[in-house]
DNA sequence: CCAATGACTAATC
DNA sequence: CGATTAGCCATTG
């Protein structure tokens, strides 16, 4: 696949953490840990949250979709930090209460939702 | 190669 | 619930 980005960057961790979260659909959250799974890499989550806050593209990429396993919402390097990180997300959709995700598990991401939901229901 | 760092996580106090 | 400790992995000097 050719870089979404116009040029090569640092490292290809970075790209496929960069990548991943190019999946994320709006009004929707992920985790650290969510990502790093997907990378096949789940004790990595330190390598992904650095990959993620090197991210050249901030707003370009949703990487402010991206809060703690907790619901917290974790930090932020762009606009004004934390603060600009709950309010890109309010714009999505997303309900913030105390600094952190409202249902934050009814709307968390899970890079497996793609499989086709049979009718299995519970 | 070794040492230090970081947008993390889980367990303990 | 807040503060601390230890574990974890990739990046950087």
């Amino acid at each position: 696949m050719k870089n979404i980005f116009k040029y090569e960057i640092g490292t290809p961790f970075q790209q496929s953490v960069w990548e991943a979260m190019r999946h994320i659909p709006k009004g929707k959250v992920t985790t650290y840990g969510a990502i790093a799974k997907y990378l096949g890499k789940p004790g990595a989550v330190r390598a992904v949250g650095t990959a993620v806050g090197r991210n050249p593209f901030a707003p370009e990429i949703p990487c402010h979709r991206v809060v703690r396993s907790d619901g917290s919402i974790g930090n932020y390097s762009g606009g004004e930090g934390v603060k600009t990180k709950i309010e890109l997300l309010k714009k999505e959709g997303v309900e913030i209460s105390k600094g952190r995700v409202t249902a934050f598990e009814k709307i968390l991401y899970r890079f497996e939702d793609q499989h086709c939901t049979r009718s299995a229901g519970s």
